[in-house]
DNA sequence: TTGTAGGCGTTATCAT
DNA sequence: ATGATAACGCCTACAA
């Protein structure tokens, strides 16, 4: 059932229903509007937006890229573009990259063929060659940054890296290492560099072998805890990636019979929901993922607009909870 | 660049690209197939999708409509159906309703106005008046028990909340409580039925306000148990609806002073990865949402391929962990 | 083996 | 205020 079919049974022409239907600011008696809106309603009309798009040349429809939305971080993040998308009425695609080279390029490339107006990568593991074909047909945000030159929201990671340094520092901790994530992420290089740096900055190497990449999951993070705690020069303190990271360190401290705080200090990223609530609470640098989501959706309705792009860097705030305390200073 | 301009610039029509570009099994002369390949290469060709599905009446994405992404629970289904799909070629388009009537109303409508070649649906909120303009115009595949009859995937969640609750009665347990989610979802009623049904085998009824209705946060999970526990007669064991809600639960007797298990026992429900790795870890009814997703994909890419329906209902189990154990035995 | 032409369902332009 | 007509980009008979 076509605008046709609702155009001869209203007795009009398929123009005049499809002013009706997209309340074209063209002028249409109400009698006939009403024949029409009737007609609509009579034979269950569902306009076809391939081909009103194949016309405007727009689809309302937007490309998300992500490595994997079973991770909370991106669930949040997709949750918080999508908020803004339905409500602009475009719809999301969303595509899972597992930080695959060739996942991404099959995306990339599909997304284009179905002509989305826009789109938002995330992970951080885009190439610029992956992008070329992309960045000039249709506007594309980054959440992260990226090797490639986009307009992006982020947040600092290098700065949070720092902040949770500084606070271990502070604490007196000298013996610092990380429960990284996938080492090809951004995110996960520049927390590690700021790591880095805050130590530096007193005079403290951090070791290769205290940034122990992983997953971003729980089980990721208990064998990397596990791992690390075997040498002999056992850190007193710990930073980890993600909150299920910190979940599994946790667990893994506390099957070494390594008290938290007393023994080992825990710093966690991103602080989700969770991380209030696990025993002892984390402390964490929250990093605001909804947000970070919702701004870069923002940012991508700007773009089709035809607005400016201005990237954008949310800031992340230090929570401190149960998870971290004094370095064993009493024993020492 | 349209079709037209790569037949132009290869010396040939379109509709030679065409059958090159698609694969077609009508003959194509080698030499013709390269020189379209390279005037593809040259132009950058891509095709659009749109005008295709126009005519095929094939769009190759499928609508997904699920209460909250951002809900592992959900994320894991998601995660599972976009990689069926994908693996077939067909875009997933999601959709988070949040249980609101309106909302689905709206995404429905849209899904079919961008002639989605089907949908699953999620979260057992959508009404039979909401699918009647769906059902008729494309398959619709169900996750979890729907009011609507629906080929569908699930579990059986009245066995689920029965095991869990024989689980607590074979301990000792005779004041039994449940941390539930939304009322309105058939998930939930189904394990509170499963566990008044298990509880009433025994001759214990299950009280209306042992049924605390929360939505599936650790911050919900939170706030129910320290109302629940206000109550003069003390439930000895919980039953929390989601491994969030547990966690909260968990956070909140501590802050009780309550010891788990020792003085209250703590069965959860779905038993994410993170389960296993809280302390005390969860004793929960695995519900194995990926395959629930992937399953439900697979469902209706047959109706898609018209093939049968047939409905799929997966095994649940219980996982006994560190969370549960004898009724105070010793005290009492 | 290749080309031509018609149409998928809309909307935009131009008449009326 | 309404209608006719021509695209939008592609596929597929059918013709050559």
């Amino acid at each position: 059932v076509t605008i046709r079919d609702v155009a001869c049974r209203a007795g009009v022409s398929p123009a005049t229903v499809s002013r009706v239907l997209n309340n074209s600011d063209h002028p249409v008696r109400p009698q006939v509007r009403t024949r029409v809106e009737q007609a609509v309603r009579a034979l269950g009309y569902v306009p076809n937006r391939l081909a009103r798009s194949l016309l405007t040349r727009e689809t309302a429809a937007i490309g998300l890229l992500v490595p994997d939305v079973s991770n909370p971080y991106y669930a949040m993040i997709l949750r918080g573009i999508e908020d803004v998308a339905s409500q602009a009425g475009r719809a999301v695609v969303l595509c899972n990259t597992d930080r695959q080279p060739d996942k991404q390029r099959v995306y990339l490339r599909t997304l284009l063929e179905r002509r989305v107006d826009g789109l938002i990568v995330g992970g951080g593991t885009v190439t610029a060659e992956d992008l070329r074909p992309v960045q000039d047909r249709v506007p594309v945000v980054a959440i992260g940054r990226h090797p490639v030159p986009l307009p992006s929201v982020r947040v600092d990671n290098v700065a949070a890296g720092e902040t949770a340094a500084r606070h271990l520092l502070a604490l007196g901790h000298r013996h610092i290492a990380c429960l990284a994530g996938p080492l090809t992420s951004t995110t996960v290089r520049d927390r590690a560099a700021g790591v880095a740096r805050a130590l530096r900055a007193v005079g403290i190497a951090l070791a290769c072998r205290h940034v122990v990449a992983t997953d971003f999951t729980a089980p990721g993070g208990y064998g990397a805890t596990r791992r690390l705690m075997r040498h002999e020069t056992r850190p007193t303190a710990l930073i980890a990636f993600s909150d299920q990271v910190a979940i599994g360190a946790l667990r893994a401290l506390r099957d070494l019979n390594l008290a938290v705080p007393q023994q080992v200090s825990l710093v966690a990223f991103d602080d989700t929901p969770l991380a209030a609530f696990v025993s002892p609470s984390l402390t964490a640098v929250r990093v605001p993922m909804y947000t970070l989501g919702l701004r870069a959706a923002e940012l991508l309705l700007a773009l089709l607009a035809g607005q400016p792009a201005a990237s954008v860097v949310l800031p992340t705030r230090l929570h401190v909870r149960e998870s971290t305390g004094p370095a064993t200073g009493p024993k020492e």
